[in-house]
DNA sequence: TAGCTAAATAGCTTGACGGCTAGATATGAA
DNA sequence: TTCATATCTAGCCGTCAAGCTATTTAGCTA
């Protein structure tokens, strides 16, 4: 699954916000949610496997952390959108001026 | 659906890249994919019903066009989650010149 | 080694998702 | 009104995703 299939579920967005804030491990992530311990274990899998999160074992834990990088990959796609977007009405903007311009 | 339910899916994605280009009516979006006319009629539907696009009728066409104020929703949701990353490791860094200043 | 804890994997069920074809709906033209 | 065009909706099917419980793996401690 890539980083938007990851992103799409409410769970694994929770996962990242608190991940974003600092380092957890498994338990503590499990923990927050009312989903049984595999279940999270599952998502978390999700959003290694997507690039979105990376682990250190310490011991018996695993203390995952947000690789901001592939966020940041994801929202660079959404800017790309939205500075089309956004271009396009600058022409279109500059076209009525000249319009404008020439009395039309 | 909500709005990252609705980008999880590449060719949805596709035509949110189609209609920040410009606005399309559906059966030039549904010709520039290799499946059938209404699953592409279903993917707009979702697009739709997640607010990322919407449509004005012409005829007998629908005319397509992208929300960009929804779109930039999502990508807020990323940056709220990078600028988290980044405030710790601005914090982080300001700990580490704190304790070079008093010699640790 | 035996037992304890942390976390992942295996296997199952259910519901949602994406594809298809066929039929419905609505507009414009003859 | 009848036909053609553009698009959507209905209904079906196969696959995948997310939940669960039970079991396995791996590291620590006595």
């Amino acid at each position: 699954m890539d980083v938007f299939g990851a992103l799409a579920d409410p769970t694994r967005r929770a996962i990242v916000g608190m991940l974003a804030e600092r380092e957890r491990n498994a338990g503590d992530i499990a923990d927050r949610f009312p989903i049984a311990g595999p279940s999270v274990s599952r998502h978390l899998k999700v959003l290694r496997e997507s690039g979105l999160i990376s682990y250190r074992q310490e011991a018996t834990s695993r203390i995952y952390r947000l690789e901001p990088e592939s966020l940041s990959e994801a929202r660079q796609w959404m800017d790309a959108q939205l500075d089309a977007v956004k271009a396009r009405f600058d022409r279109l903007g500059a076209h009525l001026d000249r319009m404008k311009e020439r009395g039309d």
